[in-house]
RNA sequence: GCGGAAGUGGCGGAACUGGCAGACGCGCAGGCCUCAGAAGCCUGUGGGGGAAACCUCGUGGGAGUUCAAAUCUCCCCUUCCGCACCA
């Protein structure tokens, strides 16, 4: 009688072994060749949930894979332990934030290693550590001497419930709200720490020599935004030497200029407001200012602004056009101000026609009979109304005028990004304190490098007033000036915690060294990350700022490139079993405890593996688990139990049947090994599922012979990956050496998986009217020959002549009939 | 509005480079086993017609290219995602 598979018992078994025997310690230096597996660290909420495994397991599997495949894999997990939720808990619930991450890691620690995974756990890193954020400290440092962090007085989003700024990435939505708690965000002028993103705003575009998937670099493009441009001066009518700048995309159309636009928060506009347009101005700009602080009611919103009574002249031909200010025009981007060409502008046209406005064209459309536009115009034409380059061709023209400009010393080319720099302040306890003190005599004052860290305080107190804990923290504020001696004051301020996840890839290197970021030799044989998999939900922030520390890392000589990680992956979203999102109002919560429990991690990491391709997602079926189930179970059935029955093979078993068998096993090697290659586990578990149905089917003949053995100890092989637990158990049944995770992945003869005999499919003008089953090296006019024979071919071409046979050798004939 | 991805049975999905549509699994139906149930095992399972052999329709809709289209081209529809007055 065969033993049944217990997955609890044989996991928590092998668990205990691998960790005893340090099987997964990734080794610096050895010999095979290297790869760096990374998939994206959690956050310590408290609880793993069933996305934690849709991200890890696959991850773990195709780590594993590689490992069996020869390479010295590296597999590191640590903690993304700043955050806000450790605060709001530790003002909720009394618990000091370092006690209620702490904690959280612990119990996360023991459900990730149910998953059986093979995590490098003496590489783990957790970033609330002072031996982790000193770095963050040291970065910044370094950034603030090469002039890429520095403080500015700003705008900026902030959340009114969290109670803090937010960089640009943390704002969504039309409504413009909180991306942590859904609140509509207001604007607020404050001193801030940025880092300058922007100046590698063009490297960013480059994604050459890195495999991304398309989705995210299409949406790092869109977010940096990059227009090529020109921007000019406009001069004041009666206002000799005022101005201001305009940058435009169509330089083209200046001719067609009928009007210009200012922000309303412009700092010209006080200035050349007219008297008797005050009243109204004032108005318009009060009311600009509460519509972008509260939320903005309709998407359709008509297009309005507000004469200002004075008048800029046309630098090309002197024209004068009345200003305005209105609210589309945004004094963030450009120069918050712009030229009014409403045949060529959409917006400018709305505007045009609301105000009466001239709308003159001056590109032709390739087919225009001069009549006046219906809507603007915005491809590419002739060029008329425009002085001396009437006739060009638009794109020629471009170019003209733009040389013209920067010539005549009006403009200048220019390019433009919507990328802002990075808002790194946060006015919150829980992250990297900023290491700047402010000193009355010396100014802004960068902490020296040998007095880092600057550690958090642990007495801080909790109150739930909005500020920030360390402003109240009179010890931490109070410092002696390290270049005066005198009474100086901290940067209360700490770091957005995306600071942590830009570097962590290096700190996983060397997690304990203790001069440096990480020690640059174990660096040269690890770095860059080979494959780096997570969800697409960081793709404009994690995934962009961990490139650009990469190449400011890059430029202070610490690495030798310049694209953090070679290969991404992301993941889809795992759904509850209605189809929703899971959510605990809803009550579709999976929790990946329960499971492992009852079915064992294997069964919930096989489950997960198959139910789709892995960047699909998609819900969770507790029927589609139980077919995992099974499938492991059937799997142990035909090992298991003809490992006990070996001496017992019934019948000789016939050549044929030998042969077919040897050829099943080639053939499954063969796919799984492409599939896991692809990470397409779901048909790779399917080639596995027919491979197991096969042998069930012939286990009472075959069981015993040398291509049995050679079947199952391959199946228990291509297993390790997906079940780890169920593969180690059997292989050790199977009498192979510990542990089957150190064994070479199986190679497959392409001889015996191709299969001997094809079925060649018979077609009579494209329609299917007969198979056979044929040699697989019948030769193109044999293969002619048969289907011009078959009977039912002969029927369907029924006495009509025969004007083209096509043949596609070991697949099909097709007869055409004239 | 702009940008991107995707539409295949009751469901999740498979299909190499254009070459047998629906692998594998779930569900469902019938059967075996059982006192009974659970589990397990076997068989069947896209629609229509037919007793059957078999015929026919069929990959969101419409056209096209081709001996042959889920796959390539054009137009349209729908869904999801991202950005949203970016000059």
């Amino acid at each position: 009688m065969v033993q049944r598979y217990d997955p609890v018992s044989i996991e928590a078994k092998w668990q205990a072994r691998w960790e005893a025997d340090g099987l997964h310690h990734a080794r610096d230096f050895d010999p095979a060749p290297k790869w760096y597996f990374l998939t994206m660290y959690p956050y310590p909420s408290g609880d793993l949930h069933i996305g934690h495994w849709y991200a890890m397991a696959p991850s773990d599997a195709a780590a594993r894979f590689k490992r069996m495949q020869g390479y010295n894999v590296m597999f590191p997990i640590g903690f993304d332990a700043f955050g806000l939720p450790a605060e709001n808990a530790a003002i909720q619930h009394k618990i000091h934030p370092y006690r209620w991450t702490m904690d959280n890691i612990a119990r996360m620690r023991a459900q990730l290693r149910s998953m059986g995974a093979m995590w490098d756990w003496q590489r783990e890193v957790v970033t609330c550590d002072p031996d982790y954020y000193r770095w963050n400290q040291w970065f910044f440092l370094k950034m603030y001497e090469k002039g890429l962090a520095y403080r500015a007085l700003a705008p900026v989003d902030w959340c009114p419930t969290d109670n803090t700024t937010l960089a640009r990435e943390q704002v969504v939505g039309e409504e413009r709200v909180c991306e942590r708690c859904g609140t509509p965000v207001i604007k607020k002028n404050l001193e801030q720490w940025f880092l300058r993103i922007t100046a590698y705003a063009d490297e960013l575009l480059d994604f050459s020599g890195i495999e991304w998937p398309e989705r995210v670099r299409v949406l790092q493009e869109n977010w940096i935004g990059k227009s090529v441009g020109v921007e000019f001066e406009l001069k004041i009518a009666g206002h000799a030497g005022v101005g201001f700048r305009v940058f435009t995309t169509r330089p083209d159309t200046v001719y067609g200029m009928t009007f210009a636009v200012l922000a309303p928060e412009h700092p010209l506009v006080d200035r050349l407001t007219a008297p008797d347009r005050r009243a109204q101005v004032e108005a318009y700009k009060f009311k600009a200012a509460r519509e972008s602080d509260i939320e903005r009611m309709s998407t359709e919103k008509e297009r309005d602004g507000v004469f200002i009574g004075a008048y800029a002249l046309n630098p090309m031909n002197q024209e004068q056009v009345p200003i305005f200010i209105a609210d589309y025009v945004l004094l963030t981007y450009g120069t918050g101000a712009i030229q009014g060409v409403p045949a060529h502008d959409a917006r400018d046209f709305d505007f045009a026609k609301k105000y009466r406005l001239p709308i003159p064209v001056v590109i032709a459309p390739p087919s225009w009979d001069g009549a006046p536009p219906r809507e603007a115009y915005l491809g590419e034409g002739t060029m008329v109304n425009s002085g001396p380059f009437d006739g060009m061709p638009s794109a020629m023209g471009w170019q003209a005028i733009a040389d013209s400009m920067e010539q005549h010393r009006l403009g200048e080319r220019k390019v433009n990004y919507r990328l802002h720099d990075w808002l790194i302040s946060r006015q919150r306890y829980w992250g990297t304190p900023i290491p700047i003190l402010y000193c009355p005599r010396c100014g802004t004052v960068p902490v020296p490098e040998t007095d880092l860290p600057v550690r958090l305080p642990m007495d801080a107190e909790f109150l739930p007033t909005g500020e920030s804990p360390l402003k109240q923290h009179e010890g931490f504020r109070k410092v002696a000036c390290p270049t005066c001696g005198g009474e100086a004051e901290r940067e209360t301020d700490t770091m957005d915690t995306f600071i942590d996840s830009s570097w962590y890839q290096y700190r996983y290197v060397s997690p304990h060294e203790p001069d440096r970021p990480f020690d640059p030799a174990p660096g040269a044989y690890w770095l860059p990350v080979d494959q780096y998999t997570g969800g697409v939900e960081h793709a404009v922030m994690h995934l962009l700022y961990t490139r650009f520390w990469t190449k400011v890392m890059r430029d202070l000589g610490l690495v030798t490139f310049g694209e953090p990680m070679t290969r991404l992956f992301n993941q889809g979203v795992i759904l509850g079993e209605d189809g929703e999102k899971m959510s605990k109002s809803r009550g579709n919560v999976v929790n990946p405890d329960d499971y492992v429990a009852t079915m064992g991690a294997d069964v919930v990491r096989a489950y997960l593996m198959f139910i789709g391709p892995w960047d699909g997602g998609g819900p969770w079926n507790s029927r589609g688990i139980e077919g995992a189930q099974r499938f492991l179970q059937r799997v142990w059935m035909v090992v298991a139990g003809s490992a006990s029955s070996e001496r017992g093979a019934s019948a000789a078993p016939s050549a044929n049947g030998t042969r077919d068998l040897r050829h099943w096993t080639h053939r499954t090697i063969k796919r799984v090994t492409e599939d896991l290659h692809g990470f397409h586990f779901n048909t790779a578990i399917a080639a596995m599922m027919e491979f197991v149905n096969f042998l069930t089917k012939g286990k009472e003949v075959m069981a015993g012979t040398p291509a049995w053995r050679e079947a199952i100890r391959t199946l228990v092989l291509l297993l390790a990956p997906i079940a780890p637990h169920l593969a180690e158990e059997l292989w050790e049944k199977l009498g192979g050496p510990y542990s089957v995770h150190r064994q070479a992945w199986p190679a497959y003869d392409d001889t015996l998986a191709r299969a001997e005999l094809v079925t060649l499919v018979l077609q009579v003008n494209g329609r299917v009217r007969d198979r056979i089953m044929v040699s697989a090296e019948l030769s193109e006019a044999e293969a002619r020959q048969l289907a011009l024979q078959n009977e039912r071919v002969k029927k369907f071409v029924n006495g009509k002549s025969v004007a083209d046979v096509v043949v596609v050798p070991g697949r099909l004939v097709n007869v055409v009939t004239g």
